[in-house]
DNA sequence: GATCTATGTAAGCACTGACTTACATAGATT
DNA sequence: AATCTATGTAAGTCAGTGCTTACATAGATC
């Protein structure tokens, strides 16, 4: 969770995922909607895959990413147990906590 | 989002978040969970505070902290619209991706 | 097969952030 | 009022990170 939060946590490397939420994309074509250099987007993407966040596949010479929201699903459980008022969840949360102390 | 984003994605603030979720309490008592030093654990509340994700309740020579979870919506709807299949999400989705470019 | 295209990797730099110790301050206690 | 207690703030250090330019490499094209 600690990889996917960091990754999240940056502005660049969330409009990157927007660009691939719903279509795959080349690295080029993504560096191209940014004005870093192309070097900088290939070491975003390498965080962005190394947190499972986005799917890679080679092309012929292209490599294509995707975005990939499963990995969201930890994080997404951690927001909820904040979230919601669900006592079940607080009560197991609470227990979780005292196990861990 | 981006601050809340950046403070939650660190593991000391993330455990400082669990010990003032059901409870309200001082800086000092937090501190004492942790082995680092008092300041450290003071600057971290005022990363959490800065962000909306605790709440502090000044209590004569103490501060009390409480986790606040509202901090927390902005970030929840985010990895929503990632994470759900509903379409209707990721038509809007798509939608104001395209009006910001 | 020489060259072009798409992309990752290496090395270095500037900035940020988590930590430390030293200090300041406000409220409680004697 | 002097002192103790709880806590924030200041300044400095060190590691991590986002960026750059230069280089390496694999696949496509001529």
């Amino acid at each position: 969770m600690q990889a996917v939060l960091s990754a999240i946590a940056d502005d660049r490397r969330r409009e990157i995922l927007r660009l691939v939420q719903f279509e795959e994309r080349s690295a080029g074509d993504i560096a191209s909607h940014f004005d870093v250099s192309r070097p900088a987007i290939s070491q975003h993407l390498t965080v962005l895959r190394t947190a499972g966040l986005v799917s890679e596949r080679r092309d012929g010479n292209r490599r294509m990413y995707r975005a990939n929201r499963e990995a969201l699903s930890e994080v997404r459980e951690y927001i909820e147990e904040f979230w919601t008022d669900n006592l079940a969840r607080l009560k197991a949360a609470a227990e979780k906590e005292s196990n861990e102390r």
